[in-house]
DNA sequence: AGCTTTCGGTCTACATTTGAGACTATCGTT
DNA sequence: AACGATAGTCTCAAATGTAGACCGAAAGCT
């Protein structure tokens, strides 16, 4: 039993493991990286990563709003206009997260080899 | 586009993402951890674990292992004997992945909050 | 002697998650 | 008058994940 499972196999409602699990899912550091540079909205984060579907983009901000790494801002226009934007917890998380884009974009080299040599 | 997608969208075999994608997925972080501290055999990470299938432990074993972070050693004994350890780029991955642990550990509670209220 | 457990997986059948694309309503442009 | 942009949701099909049976040989227990 180690840090990250000590407590999720309790149910508990907030171990750390419930944590990573959410960023560690297929879209979510994806769209932080994306906001990391400025507030944008629905479609504009869809154009930019490009090849995630609607369906999975709105669950992923709504759960990084729930989260509350995210804002969510609807202005009353039509078309509709909604922003979303990073919290301060949001911003925070960009530190340790970055710093594994940098070990990726570090390693990906030595990476790729290994697999080509498998 | 953004430092993430901009490779991954024109197939290119090795791009960041790609990377992130590996380890974003739901048990690959989970495995490093457990096996940061010493080298297991299958067993017994499943069973740290505690609640992941064997199929999964053996294909994010086997894609690890391919990536590099891992090697994995088969002893010819009865009943066999397979241990699991980290190279040395596993290790030095450890060390964005335990800031990341450590964030998740820090803000949990807050997260938890967030999620409670909304 | 015979039964159970252990080892590291693989295989199959079922459940859950994801993706592609249609659909919504309103407004500005052509 | 038709078209596209807006932010989503809905449905159906495809992909992925889980649970549990199964494998063969050996060691431990009764």
């Amino acid at each position: 039993m180690n840090i990250l499972t000590q407590q999720a196999q309790f149910d508990h409602p907030c171990p750390i493991r419930n944590v990573l699990h959410r960023i560690g899912d297929q879209w979510s550091l994806l769209v932080l990286e994306t906001l990391s540079r400025k507030t944008l909205r629905f479609n504009e984060i869809g154009r930019e990563i490009n090849d995630i579907s609607k369906q999975m983009l709105s669950r992923t901000l709504k759960r990084l709003e729930q989260d509350g790494f995210i804002t969510r801002t609807v202005f009353a226009e039509v078309p509709p206009r909604v922003e979303y934007a990073l919290t301060d917890v949001g911003r925070s998380f960009l530190v340790p997260m970055q710093a594994l884009v940098q070990w990726a974009d570090a390693n990906h080299a030595t990476i790729c080899e290994s697999r080509r040599q498998y």
